[in-house]
Order: C-alpha cells, then sequence, then structure tokens
RNA sequence: GCGGAAAUAGCUCAUUUGGUAGAGCGACAGCCUUCCAAGCUGUAGGUGGCGGGUUCGAGACCCGUUUUCCGCUCCA
C-alpha cells in the first residue's frame, strides 16, 4: 500500500473520530457514497461557504444570490441536455463481465461497416487511377450500395428505438446484427438496462396522475430559470452575476472514494453573464479570480494546477478545471466553464419566454452568453482537510495530530481552558467564555491535563487556546496559544477578542 | 455492475485446529495540580455487520446479504 493511500485511510478515520465526517445511515450498515457532516464538519462547512459567498456575492456589486429548489420542471432537463446526456442504455457481456453502452456498440457496428465501404473505395482509386469518380462510384458499386443501404437500415432502427427508449428493441438490433464483444468475442448478452444518471422521483400525492420529477443533477439550471426574474427585479446590468450554494444529485454507477464523490452532493456556483463575444475574456478572468480565492486560504501553490478540456461538453466552448493534490491524486476542484448561450437560448426555446437583454451601449438584444464558475463544496472540504492534516513529531519526540487549517476555516475560532480545576481558575474560564462566545465558536475543556487539552484542540484544527492560570485572577491576564508554533504569550482579557479577529481574518 | 479481500468495544487489534469474548488507547466519574499525549482509583461500553445453514455447541465452517478497501468498468 503506498504512503498516499496511508494517509488518505488515516484522514477518513481522523474524519469519523473527531467528529467531521460520517457514513450516512451508519447504525444500519450504511448507504454507499453518501456521507453526513457531524458536529465540527458542519462548522467547518459551514465557514467555508461563507467565505466563498463573501468572496462572490459581498465583494462584488454585480453578482448577486439566488435560492432556487431542488424540485424543478421536469423540461428544464430536457431543455439542459440531461435527460439525454444522462440516461444511457447499457448491456453487459456475460463472458467477459464487461458494461458497453448499448448505442455505442452498434455505432461502433455502423463504423465498422463505414470501414468496409472505404476500403472498397480506396481499392477502387487504385484500379481507375485519374479516372476515379468517387461519387459515380459510391452511387453504383453494388457491394458499397449494400453497406450504405446497412447502414441506413441500422439507423432507422437504432434512433427511434434511442428516443422512445425501446430497450428491448435495441437488443433485438444487437443480436440481428450478430454484434460481439470485442473482449470476450462472445454474443451472450444481458438485456438493455437504462441508467438513468438523474433521480427521479413523483410530484403528486395520487400515484395516477403523479408527474416524475428529477432531483436536479446540477444547480447551475436552477439559476439559468431565474436569469429574467433576477435580472428585471435586480435592475441588472450586463455583466452580472447569479450565485447559488446548493444540493445536487448524481446517481453515478461506481461511487467510491470518500466525500470526493458523493450521490448527494453540493455545489458552490456563479454564473456570469455576459456580452456575446466577451465570454473568452470573462473566462480568463474568472479563471485568475478563482485560483487567486484558492490561493487565500493559505495552501501552497503547488498544491493547485490548471487542466483545460480537450474535449467539450455540449454546451461549452472553453472549459478549464482547477484541480487539487488530493491524497489519491491531482483531481478536480473546481471548473471554470464557457458556457455560451447554451442554457439560456435552451430555455427560451423550450419556455417560448424571450430570455434576452437590452444593451443600450450595442443598442440591441441579445441572449447573454455565460461564463459559469462551479465548485464542489464537499471537494473543498476534503482539499483543506486533507491538507490540513499533519502528523508531528515534536522535540521530545512526542507525536501530535495536528489540523491545520485556516483559522477561518476551522470548526472552533478558540478554547478556553483553565489550568487547573479548582482555585476559582474555571469561574474565571467561565466568565471569558461568556464574553467570546457571543463572537466565536468557542470550547470549553476542564478536564485532564492542560497538555491533553492541547492535544485534543490540535486534533480538530482549534487556532488558538485561552488558558487561565493563577496570574489571571491577580493581573487579569492569560496566556493565548498558537495551533501551529505551539508558542504562547501572555495578553490581557480585554484583548482576547481584538487579537483573535485580527489574526483570523489575516 | 464484475472479480478479489475484509467486517470482533468509540479507535487499533487479540481470541492456537469449533467449547458461550480480552488488551491497549479513548470515553466517563473521582484523586493529583504540574503549560504541551501515555500518574493513580473506579465505571460504562460487544446477541462478534445482518440473515440463514451445518453442529450437542459457531466470532471461527458453509450460503446469502449489506458496507468498506483493492482492481476493472462508468463518469455531464
Amino acid at each position: 500500500m503506498s504512503n498516499n493511500e496511508e494517509k488518505f485511510k488515516k484522514i477518513i478515520s481522523h474524519a469519523k473520530e473527531y467528529g467531521f465526517v460520517f457514513q450516512s445511515s451508519e447504525i444500519y450498515d450504511g448507504l454507499s457514497a453518501v456521507y453526513d457532516y457531524g458536529q465540527n464538519g458542519v462548522e467547518m462547512k459551514n465557514n467555508i461557504k461563507e467565505y466563498w459567498w463573501k468572496s462572490m456575492v459581498q465583494y462584488h456589486e454585480n453578482i448577486v444570490g439566488v435560492d432556487s429548489a431542488i424540485f424543478m420542471h421536469p423540461t428544464i432537463w430536457k431543455a439542459s441536455g440531461h435527460v439525454d446526456a444522462f440516461s444511457d442504455p447499457m448491456i453487459d457481456n456475460k463472458d467477459s463481465k464487461k458494461r458497453y453502452r448499448a448505442d455505442v456498440l452498434v455505432e461502433d457496428f455502423i463504423a465498422k461497416i463505414e470501414g468496409k465501404i472505404q476500403k472498397e473505395i480506396t481499392k477502387a482509386r487504385k484500379r481507375f487511377g485519374e479516372s476515379f469518380d468517387e461519387n459515380q462510384f459510391k452511387t453504383t458499386n453494388p457491394r458499397v450500395l449494400a453497406n450504405v443501404n446497412k447502414i441506413e437500415d441500422i439507423k432507422n432502427r437504432l434512433y427511434p428505438a434511442m428516443d422512445s427508449d425501446n430497450l428491448e428493441d435495441i437488443k433485438l438490433l444487437i443480436e440481428e446484427l450478430g454484434i460481439a464483444c470485442p473482449i470476450s468475442g462472445s454474443k451472450n448478452w444481458t438485456d438493455v438496462r437504462q441508467f438513468n444518471l438523474m433521480f427521479s422521483t413523483q410530484m403528486g400525492s395520487l400515484s395516477e396522475d403523479a408527474n416524475q420529477i428529477f432531483l436536479r443533477p446540477e444547480t447551475a439550471q436552477g439559476i439559468f430559470v431565474n436569469y429574467l426574474n433576477i435580472q428585471k427585479s435586480g435592475r441588472m446590468k450586463i455583466p452580472f452575476g447569479i450565485a447559488q450554494i446548493g444540493k445536487a444529485f448524481r446517481n453515478e454507477i461506481v461511487a467510491r472514494q470518500f466525500i470526493f464523490r458523493m450521490k448527494e452532493f453540493e455545489q458552490m456556483e456563479m454564473q456570469f453573464f455576459v456580452r456575446p463575444g466577451e465570454e473568452l475574456k470573462w473566462f480568463e478572468y474568472w479563471k485568475n479570480e478563482r485560483i487567486k480565492w484558492h490561493l487565500s486560504l493559505g495552501i501552497p501553490e503547488e498544491k493547485y494546477r490548471f487542466h483545460d478540456h480537450e474535449k467539450l461538453a455540449h454546451y461549452a466552448n472553453a472549459a478549464s478545471d482547477i484541480e487539487f493534490d488530493f491524497p489519491m491524486g491531482f483531481k478536480e476542484l473546481e471548473g471554470i466553464h464557457s458556457r455560451t448561450d447554451f442554457d439560456l437560448a435552451a430555455h427560451q426555446k423550450f419556455s417560448g419566454k424571450k430570455i434576452q437583454y437590452f444593451d443600450p451601449e450595442l443598442n440591441q438584444s441579445y441572449v447573454p452568453f455565460v461564463v459559469e464558475t462551479s465548485i464542489g463544496l464537499d471537494r473543498t472540504f476534503l482539499a483543506l482537510f486533507s491538507h490540513s492534516y499533519n502528523e508531528e513529531v515534536l522535540e521530545d519526540g512526542s507525536m501530535r495530530v495536528v489540523m491545520k487549517l485556516p483559522p477561518i476555516i476551522a470548526p472552533y475560532k478558540v478554547a478556553v481552558l483553565p489550568l487547573v480545576k479548582k482555585d476559582n481558575l474555571p469561574e474565571k474560564a467561565r466568565e471569558i467564555m461568556d464574553s467570546l462566545k457571543y463572537n466565536y465558536m468557542c470550547q470549553y475543556d476542564e478536564k485532564d491535563a492542560i497538555g491533553r487539552r492541547y492535544r485534543r484542540q490540535d486534533a480538530i484544527g482549534t487556532p488558538y487556546c485561552i488558558t487561565i492560570d493563577h496570574q489571571t485572577l491577580e493581573d487579569n491576564t492569560v496566556t493565548i496559544r498558537e495551533r501551529d508554533s505551539m508558542k504562547q504569550e501572555r495578553i490581557a482579557i480585554g484583548k482576547i477578542s481584538g487579537i483573535i479577529a485580527e489574526r483570523i481574518n489575516d
């Protein structure tokens, strides 16, 4: 087992042991690829959300937020392309145990026939030399014609079957064509099954007239369908953005790797609406802004890299990922996509509502182009959590596990600790605790030796420990101990709040 | 979804070939008071993942199932 795998396992068990992340429904043996955030995890997650929201919405005058419902009109997913792109007919070969997309299997078969046609053409060109007329050959040669017709026949079966979800006919087609598994070479296929990557449920309490609706697979559509509402009610001028934090759901075929890939996950997205033709300029702008955001959390630059997409999704004309060096290697953390006018134009078409912006500078109306920044909240959590996990050997040879979380992200900012549990120190500590707790998440702990208590706070990433000792009772000073350096200094009680505020916002 | 491995206390793990479960750490209560884990005393916590089978008897053997890990597969 590699060091990284070892470390990843330690991080996962640390997350559980210290109340950050639990497996869903654990007492019922768990639910695969679903996780719950515990008492420390939820604080940390909320802090990440707040940090993102402020940087996007509060610090940008031209970005506003929205909180759209998870349930949306089913036609939205037709317009967005998800109904088609997210549901694939799959078929398994029983001998090789390999799974294929049934339509791809048929299309590969078509490609094979096309290969045969090309061979005929190449042969004929050699034979006829200069005088070869490819078009004439294609329309007259009986072997080519037969193959062309065959392709036509297959397409005329496949596409209607695909459109009507006629899975039986796709299976029949595969059998009739005698398509064999490239691995096993056998034609021993299972039935064609629909793998829908979107979760669905019914809306309407009576099942007979219930409508199937989907749990959103991305939050972006909730922004697009509110574009008109927000642009008009907020008197927004292009360029402007709409931000949203929310849950999304994907029925992934396999979903392992802890909270990196979950069936229920949370996204922090911002859709930025721009003038057509300027989208790539803004694409670059947001790539730069977003990487700056990541670096502002204090994680070294070499942990991040950009990955530009070669193969673009159906809606994009440029796409780049910010990847993070997770314990399992560099993986996507955030995507910045130039989504063109695909989504708004699609909604304009499907809804029949005019989704346009009148640009007074150009004196014309247009469907805005969109640049999207979409970051996985759970992935950000994992990035910060895994990077912060440190096992240190101290000078005296002892070990400590310390979560070097950015202070602003840490679940607790301060721990208040009476040095001993007597001599009125707990009472004094409570007093200090009460004065701090309205401003910061604070934890009070009087159990066990002071060193052990420091270690407990290190394990959950609390950046500062305030210790009340006998001197406190005499001169109203305490010691403040910093998590990473373990250094202490003595400060006046009245200055605690200000010093913490200053350092946390660093 | 397929193949392989695993599942015993909160955690890490024991329990020699089948004879009704133990330790360390942790937690809690108390003692001790000492600014960086491992001082003392005591307490709690397990129908051995779950279901079935073989057996006089199963944590151990067999089957199923769930979850996790590894590999493959898939991934807008």
